[in-house]
DNA sequence: CGGCTAGATGCGTGTCACGCACATAGTGCG
DNA sequence: CGCACTATGTGCGTGACACGCATCTAGCCG
């Protein structure tokens, strides 16, 4: 347990938690409790409080963080791209690859009690990604035009995500963000 | 008590629960109790545990009712105007008349226990926002990219909300709004 | 006028977040 | 080489809360 570093603590947490909540399927946060959550994470009921303050916050944890990487995604593209192309592939690398996990999605994006949590996790991309967004193109940080074009695009990946959970036959979800995004960029 | 309607005794405790935050201002989680809600709204405990499940949820109720009314707006709209015009009305007539209080929304927008159900509320607007869009483009509803842009719109307006308050010197909420949703229309 | 329903209220219970104090491992300094 | 010091995990106790259940009251309809 010590041996984890603070950052692996939070992510087996975050893990066991969504675990835990998949499951057990609709209804999961009636039946997870913090001791089963610790325990499947290997560490005492307080500890894990020490990391999150509510069970939601733990299982939308994993999802907050691949979010937070979009920036950096788009930042790593390569400079000859063009804006939307940079924006496009840096969304299909972060969301949709490797293919999400349905039952996850639908469990953080269709709970009522997790919507708020996942909301949050979603918008506190759209920082990183506004920065992103200025340094690309070339206008100062803090921009009002990049801060709404950022909001635009992270709601174009939640809608997409949405629909591909409501479709029965599903597109590859790389498809359905694409076709999301054309719709704003 | 019993004369008012269920919808009265509803807004009657959001709207205390959203004032004793402000009141207390930063911190009010900490300090605003359930009883002192209940009780500065005239009914018992119990009473608006009826109602809300969470103390987030009654501070954001009022303002999640504002957003609702964002579809409803556009569908008033005169037929002969743009689509972008219309829009632009809409948002502006919902969320800018009357000039927004500035405690209000700061304490929504930057409380984080808050910042979840105040995403949530704005997410529940775009339903009817995109309904409302598809009628006025002539699309079939539950289309993807009115619900694309119908997140972005709301993306847009959260966005000026921000901007709005991190200004020193305000100008007028609707300047703000125009130019966030100049960006994504 | 009597029963009926919806809504408000009281009470009891299980759960939770968090402050506080303690134990212990890892670390830098003499 | 040992010693304090710090960071982190953990146990315990407390106050608050969400919610199920039972009751009561007001208003309504026949």
């Amino acid at each position: 347990m010590r041996s984890r570093n603070k950052l692996a603590v939070r992510e087996a947490i975050g893990e066991a938690a969504l675990r835990l909540a998949v499951e057990q399927g609709p209804g999961a946060l009636k039946v997870v409790r913090v001791a089963d959550i610790a325990s499947a994470a290997g560490v005492a009921p307080r500890t894990y409080n020490n990391y999150f303050s509510s069970r939601e916050e733990a299982i939308c944890a994993v999802h907050a963080g691949q979010a937070r990487r979009l920036g950096k995604a788009l930042r790593a593209r390569p400079a000859g791209e063009s804006f939307v192309d940079a924006v496009v592939a840096a969304v299909v690398e972060t969301f949709a690859t490797p293919e999400p996990d349905r039952a996850g999605l639908a469990m953080i994006m269709r709970t009522p009690e997790l919507q708020g949590e996942a909301l949050k996790a979603f918008t506190m991309a759209e920082e990183p990604l506004a920065e992103a967004i200025a340094e690309r193109t070339g206008v100062t940080a803090g921009d009002l035009t990049c801060q709404v074009r950022a909001a635009a695009i992270a709601g174009a990946v939640r809608v997409a995500g949405r629909h591909w959970l409501d479709t029965t036959s599903p597109p590859p979800f790389a498809t359905v963000l694409r076709a999301a995004l054309k719709s704003v960029l």
